[in-house]
DNA sequence: CGCAACTGAGTTGTGCACAACTGAATGACG
DNA sequence: CGTCATTCAGTTGTGCACAACTCAGTTGCG
């Protein structure tokens, strides 16, 4: 029987553990001078470069109104490039520069580290993430069914 | 071996799952205008009032650059009052309300409408609140040990 | 074609999260 | 007793996250 107290309660322990994450991603990545979002964009494109704001929205689930702002910063940054396109002069195109692309070189031992504090083996790992990933989708479900978009 | 892959990462999903979390709590919260923070603010009072400012932080893991706007605006909608403790004039006690104690029995079904939107039984919850629960600390521990406080 | 509906990016405003700081109150110690 | 370090709450500034909005550009459709 779930009950109002603030120790039981599973989110609360979602919410620290997302912020202590957090916390360590912020020491991590000072060398790089990113923030743990920034950082999320940066892979979108190392891992796929060009991408519209549109598509890097829908992956990382961020609207432009937290996206335009951010990649203004990677922008002055150096790390980005934005053009809107020709055939569709609503949408902007995203980029990396040089700059940007050599930035991988530094990241490339990041997710070694993290998975080091993480004290977790790839099981530990791939089965918090498959539970993760569930909740994520049945949360999800449930507030599109109740608040519908 | 950890990669640069974003849907390898198990940071991408805990953020994911504590934004989706957060979001299904804008929905649940808004009968009791209340953010997620705040009713974590509300649910240690409810578990025990009369709390200093200090230990509402040390509980919540919030310092006082977070607390200190967020007491003023559960003060400004009602639900608390704040005074400064006449042994100790640098401390703040901070009160529920009649109306803010009044308040907790609009609160009492939301544990059970998480509990369901999750969709975990009483064991996968345990499981889970115990795995974050490490997950934190190891997390915690690392970070410390890199960038002392 | 004409125009209404929609789309994509950006802006504005609110509220957290956190670093860095201020300033008053307290405590420790020679 | 004096004074120096510490503690506590609050403020300031930056950067997400998100709702609500604007506005130009595009699409659909009669």
């Amino acid at each position: 029987m779930a009950s109002l107290r603030l120790d039981d309660q599973l989110c609360f322990g979602l919410y620290s553990a997302s912020r202590a994450v957090t916390a360590l991603y912020r020491v991590v990545l000072e060398d790089l001078d990113l923030t743990y979002p920034q950082y999320l964009v940066m892979l979108a494109l190392w891992e796929r470069d060009n991408r519209l704001v549109k598509d890097l929205g829908a992956e990382l689930s961020l609207d432009s109104g937290t996206l335009s702002p951010l990649l203004k910063r990677l922008h002055a940054a150096g790390l980005v490039e934005r053009n809107r396109q020709a055939d569709d002069e609503r949408a902007v195109m995203v980029s990396l520069s040089e700059t940007g692309k050599a930035l991988r070189e530094k990241a490339e031992g990041i997710p070694d580290v993290i998975g080091t504090a993480m004290g977790l083996d790839d099981d530990g790992v791939a089965r918090m993430r498959a539970e993760l990933d569930r909740l994520t989708e049945s949360v999800n479900a449930y507030r599109e069914a109740r608040s519908p978009a």
